[in-house]
DNA sequence: AAGAAGGGGTGTACGGCGTACACCTCCCGT
DNA sequence: ACGGGAGGTGTACGCCGTACACCCCTTCTT
């Protein structure tokens, strides 16, 4: 729960000082609560105790905002191994990153919408691409297909493969769902896999698809075919 | 550009009866026009010559406005090809639906959000995506490979990965962009990348990256992986 | 010590948004 | 002839981002 300033701690104390940290920080803590799209300049105003109006003496707009939030969540991810070979290097940030999109799963739409807005990443963020070509650099991968590599990595290298079925399960169930029986007939191919991935005995949970190893195993799928390239392009 | 129905037109002919499909088109127009963002109910209306509230008598409301807009986005993508293995059946059917979501950048982002958002897709990319897994099906995978390729194509599966430096040359360039010495010094790896890309003879004109290579080249990295494991696993 | 300067919080206001709700008006089946 | 429903209208509410004028309190200059 972000706290929200009462008028007793306004009384009790002149409040500690507005900051741009501050002000991102419980823009993050706020969206982790409720989801990017209900926040509000007036809700995090209000969360801080403050008037809307106050947050413009420290960020520019609501976009430049978000940047920030981005910048926060950047810094999040584990800094890149300097003891291993590009392969774990690679992987273990890539995991690192994924664990925070996990515990902010409205990044993502954040990221990549900003991404497209902007002309360029804000430093944070270019300082993060840049110690990702850096370690295929060292790992011996050749310029070009370090290039390539980054756009096969793609959305996978900030983390995250926007998963189609993602397991989210406190979410309405729908009123009008489709009986199993139409269910099957109308879509065969989707019922059978769904029928598949849920009689498997290791995953009785959940949606009883491991997004983990899936992520995992599309990584590594990506990794292994990138290092038979290595040295021939 | 959008027509913009005026009085006159209004007083000529009675004008034609609102539809859903009418409204999805214009809406479609519009956001490729001004982008998603600029998107709203209002403009809809004034599109199409009518109040905003009776765009409500053939849409729930917005975000059903949006599913609708995507159904249609999806009923632009080729239909699978029958007559050919899978490999290729798959490559074209991706490679028709990036071609449809070039042609409506702000496609990408709302089908994020909307998956996201909804318990079940609709109908319409239900259908496509059981016709997807139909084609690996068809192709002599096991149930279990496709259903680890469905996650491995992720992104790629509706035909974007978003690309983090799109090609997006008219935007404003940025008043206080970087000086060429300063950046190369912050981002060494980023800027060895981007003069081995300018320098690629093959390519003078642009961003000297050749978006569509890059997506062939990932996509088939991806395939060939894939086809090394079908029958192992 | 007097006063100018300016960073940081406030208050008010504007235009735009999605959409609830009551209404009106025609067309259609009986 | 008429009752009802589908489809378009008008008004209104509560949100949103943010421009602009203000004011206070610190700090620096003379």
């Amino acid at each position: 729960m972000v706290e929200i300033a009462t008028q007793a701690d306004a009384a009790a104390q002149p409040r500690a000082p507005l900051s741009r940290a501050r002000i991102l920080g419980t823009a993050v803590a706020l969206a982790d609560e409720g989801g990017v799209d209900a926040l509000s300049m007036r809700k995090i105003a209000q969360a801080l105790g403050v008037v809307p109006m106050a947050l413009y003496k420290h960020v520019a707009n609501k976009n430049e905002l978000l940047d920030g939030m981005i910048d926060v969540l950047v810094g999040e991810i584990d800094p890149p191994a300097t003891d291993t070979e590009w392969k774990t290097a690679i992987r273990r940030r890539v995991l690192s990153a994924r664990r925070m999109l996990l515990r902010h799963p409205w990044a993502s739409g954040v990221i990549e919408s900003r991404m497209k807005a902007r002309t360029t990443p804000t430093p944070v963020v270019m300082e993060y691409l840049d110690s990702m070509i850096g370690i295929f650099r060292a790992g011996g991968f050749s310029i070009d297909l370090v290039h390539h590599a980054m756009h096969v990595m793609g959305s996978r290298l900030l983390g995250f493969s926007q998963e189609l079925f993602e397991d989210t399960p406190d979410r309405a169930p729908d009123p009008d769902a489709m009986p199993p029986e139409e269910m099957a007939a109308r879509y065969p191919h989707i019922t059978e896999l769904a029928m598949a991935v849920a009689h498997d005995p290791e995953s009785v949970v959940g949606s009883g698809c491991d997004d983990q190893f899936e992520f995992e195993f599309a990584l590594d799928l990506t990794l292994d075919g990138l290092e038979r390239l290595r040295g021939t392009v």
